[in-house]
Formats: C-alpha cells, sequence, structure tokens
DNA sequence: TCCTAGCTTAGACTCTGTCTAAACAAAGAT
DNA sequence: ATCTTTGTTTAGACAGAGTCTAAGCTAGGA
C-alpha cells in the first residue's frame, strides 16, 4: 500500500478511489509530475477521472502538508509527495529533469539575524541548476 | 539615471521610451512586481504603452541577464531588477510581500559531492518563508 | 428509507502569457 | 529630403493552467 496514502489517512481524511489513484500516481514515480500529468496517467487506471478533482485533490494533499507544490520552471507547478523529508532539488538546464537532494546543514543556519528583517522564519529551500552528465556532452 | 538603463545599454540595446518607462519602473520599487503590476505603474507615465510590450521588455532583459525572473508564489512571475548582486530572497506566508537576503557563506558549497549526481552545478538560489513583523502579530 | 454532508463531474470561466499581422519609428543610403 | 531597411510597438486573437459553479452521485447516520 502506498505510504503516502497512509500518511493521509491519518489526517481522517477519506480516501476515495479517485484520491486513491491520485496518490499512488503521484508517489509511483521519482519524477515530479504536474497536475496534468498525473490527469493524464491516473486516467489510464480510471478513465472517468476529471481534472478538477485532480485539482481538488492536489491542492488538499498540499494544505495537508502531505505533498509539496514546486513552482519551478515553466508555467505549471509540479507535485512532490515527500513532505515528509527534508530535501531540496537540482534542475538540469538543458532538459529540465529534476533530482532531490541534500544539503549539508541547515540552510535556516545561514540566513544571520540582521538579515531577517523581523521575519519570523520557518522554512528554506534550495533549488541548484546546472546540466546534467547527458547534457554536459553535448 | 537609472542604473539598470545603463547596464542595458551597455548591451547595444536601443533604449526607448517604452523601455525606459518600464524599466524605471522595474528599478524604482524595492517590491518584485508582476508584468502586469509593471504595466498598471507604467501606464501612469505612458497611457498607451501596450502589455505585449511590456511581457516582451521584461523577456528581453531576462534574456540579457540584467534581470530575474522569479517562480515563486501564485500564478505570475515577479521580475527583479537586481541580477548583478548575488542575493536570495525571504517570502511572507501572510500578505506574499517578499525580500531581498544575503546568505553567510555560499549555497554552492552545501551541496556535498555524492549528491551532485554528475550534474554540473552553477546556480543556487534559496527562498526562505516565514511571516513578517505584521502579519505575526494579527 | 430518507437526509445530510461531502465528493465528483463537465464545462464555463479567469488569469497569465504568447503570437500575429499591421502600423510605426529611426538610421543609413541615395 | 526621400526611400529602404530594420527593428519596435500595438491591438487583439489565441493558448495553457488553474478555479469555480451547479448539478449529480455516494456513503453513512437517523
Amino acid at each position: 500500500m502506498s505510504d503516502l496514502v497512509t500518511r493521509l489517512r491519518r489526517h481522517n481524511w477519506r480516501i476515495t478511489p479517485q484520491r486513491r489513484v491520485i496518490a499512488e500516481t503521484l508517489e509511483g514515480s521519482h519524477v515530479h509530475f504536474t497536475a496534468d500529468e498525473i490527469l493524464e496517467r491516473a486516467c489510464e487506471r480510471m478513465p472517468e477521472l476529471s481534472r478538477a478533482t485532480v485539482y481538488n485533490t492536489l491542492n488538499e494533499m498540499v494544505a495537508l502538508g502531505e505533498v509539496l507544490e514546486l513552482n519551478l520552471e515553466g508555467r505549471s507547478k509540479r507535485y512532490d509527495p515527500n513532505a515528509d523529508h527534508e530535501h531540496h532539488h537540482l534542475i538540469c538546464e538543458g532538459c529540465g529533469q529534476m533530482k532531490d537532494v541534500h544539503t549539508v546543514g541547515d540552510p535556516l543556519d545561514w540566513l544571520p539575524g540582521d538579515e531577517r528583517h523581523g521575519f519570523a522564519v520557518t522554512r528554506a529551500s534550495v533549488t541548484y541548476r546546472g546540466l546534467c552528465p547527458d547534457c554536459r556532452e553535448s
């Protein structure tokens, strides 16, 4: 069973067939999909699934804190099911692929107090960019 | 005179009245505007300015490397005229305002070699999130 | 069984951003 | 001064991503 579904159930969130298919599609890949890519893949298992349900479900999972919404390249958001593990992203500027990475230490420690402008800073995310091995060659 | 205009002129880029108004609007504020916010403000000085020109001009300034395009919260991109200074961003999760901040040290140093997956990593950007002083109170 | 609350659906709609074709402007050639 | 060429601006049509709405559906409780 999908680990994401387990985490969602803990919030007393009703797991309908639609929501299960969406959660499993999201978790089943190590790539971070857009909403439309999730719709497309989920429709292979449940053809009558609607676009609105995919958007509703993704937004609710984000609101529950179990899925991360990524607003990186291009016009569409991508969704990352590993909201519970502290991690960051590495993007290839050639082909657009994205990998999860981990930093040494906590980026919050790298923002000195006089740079915080009185904010209560709670989160930090780092995006690295470069060229993947394939794109370096060509 | 606007510093951004000076930098743009160095690229042998024609500074038309429209482009000047857009550049000065962009640079005149410490907030990072969306394209439509820039259009709205620039139209106060040049009412016949068209939306297409604002988008064209912003995209060209980004291509010249003199303006940064930020894809953070919400549906629209924001534009940052300080492309030449290494800096990162702090966003208020309450009201959405955004400030420029500086880290101690270089974020590229926080990504160990075995986390690079063979990429040639060239850039890193850090986004901090939290609540600004006003939003903390309410 | 009936009610209620919540979930799903199709499709209309909104918002950002891009594209196109035509009008316009500036600089150099004649 | 006029013409030509090249690049710029414009309005409006278009496209993609995401939201909203109203109606129908489903599951669980009285």
